[in-house]
DNA sequence: GGAACATAGATTGGCGCCAAAATTATGCTC
DNA sequence: GAGCATAATTTTGGCGCCAATCTATGTTCC
């Protein structure tokens, strides 16, 4: 996919789709992205994509070096773990709210998320796996009334690439994630926001890719 | 100041002028933020005043009307309450690391930032106290080891401007953020996590402008 | 007298061109 | 044959112009 768009598109669009391709590895830490390719192979001119560009620099996906162009970050291990101590603080923090506004009807459209997922894990590529996950955390974050929280999540989610985590690389880890999406749900229909807690801690930082857990160094925050 | 910029300056630092603006209520919310303004007020060109609004409208703190312009962004009570609960659950997270990592000479200069504070509350104008009170926050997060945690607060505390929040708008408001930074420095000193953490959190959450306290909705994130 | 319309002015936003810088390729010397 | 200086190509980055759009003012008609 992504070679020569049909329509065209605007900046906000192109640096979705350039983030969406850093995202699931066509395009690797490290690699230089040059602006004429970028023009040709997205189909739009080369102030959008400049603009794309420095969008994607705010969210630190990408770097600039002057006179030299626009690169995809690198992402060492341990600003990796860094992020992931981050999004354990703040999707914890949901926890309370999540039991307080829970549905049936939210339950229910949870356990779909779930079994989407299950079945993108099985008979799906990386980029459907990612993009169930997401719609199951998404739904998560809908209970979450707090919509500045819900955002900043979803923009740490995104904050490293999924091809760099390896999150579902071994079968193991598959099921895991898979099992932790369905005890999550049992947790918040049973109200039992410690366990949720707990979950979610576990569901973040047990997916860590392996070299990114912590040694010795000061935990937490 | 900032009436006509002597020396030229690029698009980042433009960015951080015009954030400082905002920030301190020089430009209001809902104000329009007209180009050529902005290039003669800040003594720039056309496209750096393009990147640096640009580089706002990912912080948030300007938004972007198609075919009308740029304008300050406005900060109702429940966006303003979001982003302290966020802000509370991020800074109380790095209490263990603080603790963790304190020193006899981080407490000193933890020491001497609150009492530049505290001189800057008696003497100085909104942007001497922001500036004490922004050093010695920044001071309190370099004893937080995680940076991308550390930035991330710093970022969030930039979210809303201290002229919308009306911090130390009032005597006794003021002399309610120097104790608190003094008795945050004497919880790190005893190494009381659990004194920190609470501390910390009221002194975020009780210094919340009073329109933008919460009433009934579910509370915390 | 008020409202709707038309025109003039101002502002934004996109596109293309060109210069500066860097990388690659080439040729020359040792 | 290897290393270095030089030239050519590629790539970035900035500036200016002009079209499209919106705002404001003035005019006409009901």
């Amino acid at each position: 996919m992504s070679e020569l768009a049909a329509t065209e598109l605007s900046a906000p669009d192109i640096a979705a789709r350039i983030e969406h391709d850093i995202n699931i590895g066509i395009l690797s830490p490290g690699a230089w992205l040059k602006q004429v390719d970028l023009e040709r192979r997205y189909g739009c001119t080369r102030l959008d994509v400049r603009q794309a560009l420095d969008a994607l620099v705010g969210k630190r996906l990408v770097r600039h070096v002057p006179n030299r162009g626009y690169h995809v970050s690198e992402f060492d291990a341990q600003r990796i773990n860094e992020i992931y101590e981050i999004r354990a603080i703040l999707e914890v923090a949901t926890a309370e709210s999540i039991v307080a506004n829970v549905t049936d009807e939210s339950l229910e459209r949870l356990r779909e998320r779930a079994a989407v997922f299950e079945h993108a894990t099985n008979y799906g590529m990386l980029a459907e796996q990612n993009a169930a996950n997401q719609a199951f955390h998404r739904e998560l974050l809908l209970l979450c009334p707090n919509r500045e929280l819900a955002d900043l999540i979803l923009e740490m989610r995104q904050r490293i690439p999924i091809a760099v985590q390896g999150r579902w690389s071994s079968g193991a880890r598959m099921r895991k994630s898979i099992s932790d999406h369905y005890r999550i749900i049992d947790a918040i229909a049973a109200r039992d926001v410690a366990q949720l807690k707990l979950l979610i801690a576990d569901h973040i930082l047990n997916n860590r890719p392996d070299a990114a857990r912590p040694r010795e160094h000061a935990k937490a925050g």
